[in-house]
DNA sequence: ACTTAACCGAGACGGTACGTCGCGTCTTTTT
DNA sequence: AAAAAGACGCGACGTACCGTCTCGGTTAAGT
């Protein structure tokens, strides 16, 4: 956050009320959520929708940039420890968070409003990329490849493959907004066993290996 | 269609000038491809970059619902016929049209910019759907039903869950705007050779069927 | 009028419909007798009003300075021969002349939507000017010298200044708009006589005499 | 007149800055004065004129007869007291006050401009003629009827007609916009005087009683 | 308790963009 | 060739919104 400093240095005079913070936030999700783009939105309409006054928000940030960045750590949430039992224990709770922020609408609506404009916030689109997506995408790499090292998971595949093989089918729903057909429970768990019976050491299913692909979760 | 006209009747005055509606519809594209939003461009922007004056537009379209819907059917192309010598044929060359469309970075990106704003656009959207991607799907359902009387296509499958699991790596694509990494010669082939290879009707593989789904190619 | 040509040399092809020229000289009366200014009526509104096409007036008149002119012309009326019985008939009749003006609506708005942009159509309002007040000015001194030279006025007083005594209060309620109090009968006479028993042989009045005024009629 | 609060009750906020008010206001007497029309005149033109933002002016006053209204009380004079040696006095030092209105190029411009334009501006018209016209010509008829009382004025004159008579001369000049022949020491009291030796208890003049009239001064 | 510095809301301000409207010209068909 | 219809570029208008600035009133830390 840009204006995080860890020394809590109280300021002289009236302090900052920390529920706007809060309320401002929530007023960018609700509306992007909504519909609105993020260059569509302005630090005004933003103030009026969080019920306080313009002042309030452009003290805090500086520009919509700033502002961005906090409300995309707001929706952030820790991956969790690779300490499952199996491999495929491990690939099917990180397919789960997937799933899980997949089905926060105002966590993926805010997400499709970023990739959407992209190159209207280059630098906000890199720290989200360096900052979210790849961390997640690091996680899923290395719970396949202890799948490898313990024998679970075929080694002649190429990871980043089958990592996109995972998510894009559940990806593919927050850009289209149906995500509402996603079974919270069940939808992770499958995609991970369907894959992994078919990337498995059983057969001589996916013979055909393509490039590595760089490519985001 | 403001000027589908197909009786050739000439109304008395000045005609319109065919290259300006080109042209503008042109400059949206660029424009939606450049980075910007349905919401964000104005017909006043458009004109400029048309290098027509306000009026031409404003004169050919009421709103921006209307021209958008006529830019969404010129980056539309008509289907292939379904006259493979196989339903592998069949499926290919319908994804074929699939890649061909993602690898059109003025139509991926326009159609990017649809689904970002689909809440804004509901009407829009509506019929987005309707005149370009419910045909596609009915195509695609009908290739895979043919290779199931023909034997091609076991005949257990979720035909809808197939054609997700065919389209969804592509798509997945267009929202993340990474497409310059699929091969528009092979990723068609491969991924039909894939999916066939694993939904065929040679041994146990996809036992696990999900209820069917709606969605969209 | 611009195009008179006095030779009626046919040309070829259709011919201008000589009732629009009239059509549209009135609508021009009507529109500044409804309120309107020189300035503000566009070829355009007098078109619309006079129930013609924009061409039609184009091609008649190419600015409205040319326009004005003749409508200017079209409210002018020949003045009456000065052969009255005495010099006061010969005033009152030009009086008379003056309040018959006034009392047109039409030809009075006109001249005061005039008065009020003389600066807006200097051109213009020089040829009022020339065209049409100094020839009445010019007759009003004529039958007061002619008075001078009979007798019936006195030979010491300012013609200017009686000139503008006999018009001003007239003159005064074009302005104002307040011409229903004007009766077209009398009014013309009374001012006359009044000014006559003021200004005649008879008495010592008027020993205050101004200096000559330029003035119009 | 949208900022005459004599309660000086600060409102929240920044206030609006004083000089714009004047600057606007002279924007307009100027331009009007330059040969412009009321209805020429557009808001976003006298911003421009008054070197403020268009924002300014529409903050203050909704529409062109709210601010050419406190245009006109801009230019109003007060009345001078009635307190004179004489009759003669209070009417001399009355006219005075039009012959000061009238020689100050941009009210009696602003007047003219508004006469000419009395029906596309009639609410104006009429709170113009409330608020400026009418009490001075009640002041006029005050002074008259002051002297019948104490003899100075003939008691069977018209009271209305010889304020006509006063006041036409000078407000001829107005409507023709030659208002640079009047002497500002003499004109009104030169006036006065021939009215006064005209209608004065000496002789046999003005037999001749119009009805009486309903006019402004 | 008093100072004081920052926060907070309200609103004025300049600037910019929008959609509309009207203008005068140009183009095309019809009379 | 006139006339009518209408497209076209241009520009002005009134509105709305944005980000900044100004200004009382409020609040809480620090003397």
């Amino acid at each position: 956050m840009a204006q995080t400093s860890d020394a809590p240095e109280r300021r002289p005079g009236r302090q900052r009320d920390p529920r706007s913070n809060q309320a401002i936030i929530e007023a960018v999700l609700d509306m992007i959520s909504a519909g609105a783009t993020l260059s569509g939105l302005s630090l005004v309409t933003i103030a009026r929708e969080a019920g306080v006054s313009r002042n309030s928000v452009y003290r805090r940030w500086k520009t919509k940039d700033d502002l961005y960045l906090d409300v995309l750590q707001a929706i952030n949430r820790p991956l969790p420890a690779l300490n499952g039992a199996s491999a495929k224990d491990n690939v099917a709770k990180l397919l789960g968070v997937v799933v899980e922020r997949v089905l926060d609408k105002r966590a993926s609506n805010m997400l499709r409003a970023l990739d959407a404009e992209a190159q209207a916030f280059p630098t906000l689109h890199r720290r989200y990329f360096e900052e979210i997506v790849a961390p997640r995408r690091a996680a899923m790499n290395l719970a396949l490849r202890r799948g490898i090292e313990s024998g679970e998971v075929r080694a002649n595949i190429d990871i980043d493959l089958v990592s996109d093989v995972l998510v894009s089918p559940v990806l593919a729903r927050v850009a289209s907004g149906l995500t509402s057909q996603l079974d919270p429970e069940q939808t992770g768990r499958r995609i991970t066993e369907l894959v992994f019976t078919g990337c498995g050491n059983i057969g001589q299913r996916l013979d055909i290996v393509d490039e590595p692909t760089d490519w985001k979760v």
